[in-house]
RNA sequence: UGGGCUAUCGUUCAAUUGGCAGGACACCGGAUUCUGGCUCCGAUAAUCAAAGUUCGAGUCUUUGUAGCCCAGCCA
């Protein structure tokens, strides 16, 4: 029996969320909870940045606090308004609820442009000359320490005017910056005098051609956090460096001062989930956009047809911790099925055709037959299918030879159609390669609707669909991206590119059953036996398109495989 | 050869803070079934290493080992 109610689990509680109550308990922030999703808006989201919109949305529900969406677009170059766009439906997507406050770090670029100053007139930071390779070599190594930028001792007022004429663009690109003044020997080279501002005669998506200079995000965030009142700044592990920074930023200006608390990354098997790797695919044609169903974006998922719903599962399946880990992608796989199950309508499909003619079934009788959309659920309705002398069936489910255990149609097999009648196979006719053309069988009348009044059981099931009445559809048919678990990770001299998936995408022809017009578009169904199909946008009145959203387990495959070694 | 982070079943996350190492996924075996699906039952399976403290260590100490992050005017 299917589950249809969602299955009750205890939360665990992880490491954040074990903080975030210590400092509830200890009212560090009046007990306030306020977070933030902070995208930069330079590609699609994905399942990595799922994860992040889980914790962050979902932590501030549990602890009736706030999450607001914050682009973080500090850097015009690579920033569009098509990404802010594709972030606002995917979080919205997933259920984030940021209320009123969509804030984006332009918005605060005067701010900052004021707290740059304050800093420099409290001798903390300093316009440098230097160029970026100069910079580079004065930073020092990982074991060695930085020297001192030759302009690191000006005066505030002269720190001040060049900085001012940073602002109004009396200077080209990369001839300046403004550096924090921290300390050019520290073992962490964050903290080695790290640029604030640079120069970037560019137009942004938001603001224009307001501003020639733009903020680093070391400088921005902490202090977007600190105007946004958030209390619990989480992100992902690569930042633990930077946090110094942060808390410098914070204390040196004397503002208020959020925590951030950095949680591991994910990974996922046979996926990239880089923005560089995700944006290289798509702009080079691997795949056909940012939505193409083999990405791992979440455009993809969507339309694909996985739920929102099972993202949000495996998240929370996956965990929460501080140890680099990847995650077998047949988790996510079995957070799809596991609500698909309870949610799928069910129909029929055949997806490699073969046509099945029952010799003792009149040229001119048909029959129709009332199923359930969902068995033993009647909330889901039913469906009428027609049945027919002649019907497809699915290759697979028939072998001239079948080997031990086969339950499906062979010569002198009785099966069940589903839901219609017993045939037992009599006969096939070939081509003149020796390719099955066609298979012949008997009906039982006496099986009408699926059982048989003597009490005689039969192994197998199979599905049907009539060869008259059968509607014509294109099915996509995915498999993972890469043919390799970790195509991260790939020996000397090759590429992520080079670990495509030659049969990532499959595209056949199927036959449907006639009622199976009335599916939306976005609508995600099984079909029995098969697995789930999700019906795409690129479908026409005249060609439905389904894409394979997951397989069904297929117990069968495996001991077939098991019986072949 | 600097600093930081991490290390528990195949995978991932736990372990009341020193008291029988547990769950989920995967795998294996079985029951059930008008989907070889679902459901149900069962089995296998781990504390990075060494030494120490202790009646008792995944947890504390020491010394190692391995992996990841940092030398953008990216985030």
């Amino acid at each position: 029996m299917p589950k249809t109610q969602e299955p009750e689990v205890k939360e665990s509680t992880d490491f954040i969320r074990a903080k975030i109550m210590a400092d509830n308990a200890s009212g560090r922030f009046n007990g306030k909870v306020h977070t933030r999703f902070p995208p930069e808006p330079n590609g699609y989201l994905h399942l990595g940045h799922a994860k992040s919109i889980c914790l962050n949305f979902g932590v501030a529900k549990e602890f009736n606090g706030l999450c607001n969406l914050r682009f973080d677009d500090t850097n015009p170059t690579k920033e569009d308004t098509e990404y802010v766009e594709s972030i606002r439906e995917d979080v919205r997507w997933l259920g984030g609820d940021w209320g009123d406050r969509e804030f984006y770090a332009s918005n605060y670029f005067d701010k900052l442009y004021e707290y740059a100053e304050q800093l420099i007139k409290m001798g903390k930071a300093y316009v440098d000359d230097l160029t970026a390779d100069e910079i580079r070599e004065y930073r020092g190594t990982l074991t060695q320490p930085g020297r001192e930028s030759p302009y690191r001792n000006r005066s505030v007022e002269e720190n001040l005017d060049l900085f001012r004429r940073m602002r109004a663009g009396e200077f080209a690109d990369g001839t300046h910056v403004l550096r924090a003044k921290i300390d050019m020997a520290s073992p962490n080279l964050v903290m080695r005098d790290p640029t604030l501002y640079r120069i970037r005669h560019a137009t942004h998506h938001r603001t224009g051609d307001k501003w020639c200079i733009y903020p680093m995000y070391d400088f921005t965030h902490p202090l977007s956090d600190s105007i946004e009142g958030i209390t619990h700044s989480l992100c992902t592990l690569e930042f633990v460096n930077n946090r110094e920074l942060y808390n410098w930023v914070l204390e040196t200006l004397n503002v208020y001062h959020p925590e951030q608390t950095e949680f591991a990354r994910l990974n996922l098997t046979y996926t990239v989930l880089s923005k560089r790797k995700l944006i290289q695919l798509v702009k080079e044609g691997y795949v056909k956009g940012w939505d193409d169903p083999r990405m791992p974006t979440l455009s993809a998922l969507r339309r694909r047809g996985v739920p929102p719903e099972a993202i949000h599962d495996f998240c929370r399946r996956i965990g929460m911790a501080k140890s680099e880990a990847v995650v077998e992608y047949g988790l996510l796989e079995f957070c799809i099925r596991e609500y698909l199950n309870a949610h799928a309508p069910r129909w029929m499909a055949v997806l490699n055709p073969v046509r099945l003619v029952i010799d003792n079934y009149p040229e001119d009788q048909e029959d129709v037959f009332e199923m359930p959309l969902y068995p033993d659920d009647d909330s889901f309705g039913s469906r009428k299918v027609p049945f027919t002398r002649e019907l497809y069936i699915d290759r697979d489910d028939f072998r001239l030879d079948p080997p031990k255990k086969y339950y499906r149609l062979a010569p002198g097999q009785e099966v069940r159609l589903r839901y219609a009648y017993f045939v037992t196979c009599t006969d096939v006719v070939k081509d003149a390669e020796g390719n099955v053309q066609e298979i012949h069988c008997t009906y039982d009348p006496a099986s009408r609707g699926g059982n048989s009044p003597d009490g005689r059981k039969v192994k197998g099931t199979i599905h049907w669909v009539s060869a008259k009445y059968a509607l014509p559809a294109e099915v996509r048919l995915y498999e993972q991206l890469f043919s390799v678990a970790d195509p991260n990770n790939v020996p000397e001299g090759k590429t992520f590119l080079d670990y495509i998936n030659p049969d990532s995408l499959r595209t056949v022809s199927a036959r449907l059953e006639p009622a199976m017009a009335q599916i939306r578009t976005g609508e995600t169904v099984q079909f029995e036996r098969v697995g789930y199909f999700c019906k795409d946008r690129d479908s026409t009145d005249e060609l439905p398109v389904f894409n394979r959203t997951v397989t069904l387990r297929d117990t069968w495959a495996k001991i077939e495989k098991k019986g072949a070694k």
